[in-house]
DNA sequence: TCTGTATTGAGAGCCATTGTCAAAACGGCG
DNA sequence: CGCCGTTTTGACAATGGCTCTCAATACAGA
């Protein structure tokens, strides 16, 4: 979902950091920052509330993790195996992803756009449902 | 955006809910909710905050009202003229929205959601940008 | 008008996210 | 390796959107 590879302003290498890094980097599924802090609490390794925050903040703005928002309005956070704009087929209860791209509606959207004028452009979406292994383990 | 034309439960008639319906109507852009309350206080009619969402919410429900989330991820609702499905093209800066459908990208999400075995499934699909009069207002 | 039920709203509560700012950690440089 | 200016951290307070509570009130049908 980044939409361009900007020069990612230098910053420092913490312990922190690669902790939310290496966590990212296990975690297949959209999690939220909360549930990363968790994870790191569980784990031992001290990472402030704040601080999972505003790494997850600076890693979305460099286009290092994608963000979307889960139903209820929280943001949910996932290091993307594709680096190019793409979009998220999303399970609902686990978080699960599959990355998929639509250059149709990529096209599309840039087409509507420019019918109504509108300019600086940018566009969400996302599918969500209910993944194979969740729908089995609700209805076995 | 609404999903389907369910029987909405018999609900009865109040001034606030009417009020609320009232600047609805009037509103085409899309308005959170709690903008709505401010614009009902400074008309005088006096609505509870809590009034408003329950009714937004009510109406979202029944789909009567489209939703969807702004940038920092409060939700905003507009009256839309077509009843069926659609998606929208929003200006960021004042809410300003053209409905669009996307027969393609139906069809697309579906196919996508069946090949990798997701069910119940559900989508958001809004383009955000700057529409043609705030485009001029900030560069004369 | 009378009555049973739906609705209201002021305020407390919830929860994700952000702001504060002194203390701690980096990293480059002698 | 130790020094130092700068960046980063984190405990805690503060926001802000939204929901919950529940006694008081407004509907609507009889
Ligand atoms: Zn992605
Ligand atoms: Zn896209
Ligand atoms: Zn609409
Ligand atoms: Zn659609």
């Amino acid at each position: 979902m980044s939409v361009s590879g900007q020069p990612v302003k230098e910053q420092r290498r913490t312990r922190q950091r690669a902790a939310v890094d290496e966590v990212l980097d296990e975690t297949a599924d959209f999690i939220s920052a909360q549930e990363l802090h968790a994870i790191l609490r569980s784990r031992g390794a001290g990472v402030g509330l704040a601080t999972v925050y505003r790494t997850l903040q600076t890693m979305a703005d460099d286009g290092r993790v994608d963000v979307l928002r889960a139903d209820g309005g929280e943001a949910v956070y996932r290091r993307c195996l594709r680096e190019e704009h793409h979009h998220h087929l999303v399970c609902r209860s686990c978080g699960a992803a599959v990355e998929i791209a639509g250059p149709t509606v990529e096209r599309w959207t840039k087409s509507m756009a420019d019918k109504y004028g509108y300019v600086d452009i940018s566009h969400t979406l996302e599918i969500f449902g209910t993944c194979p292994r969740c729908a089995a383990q609700s209805s076995p």
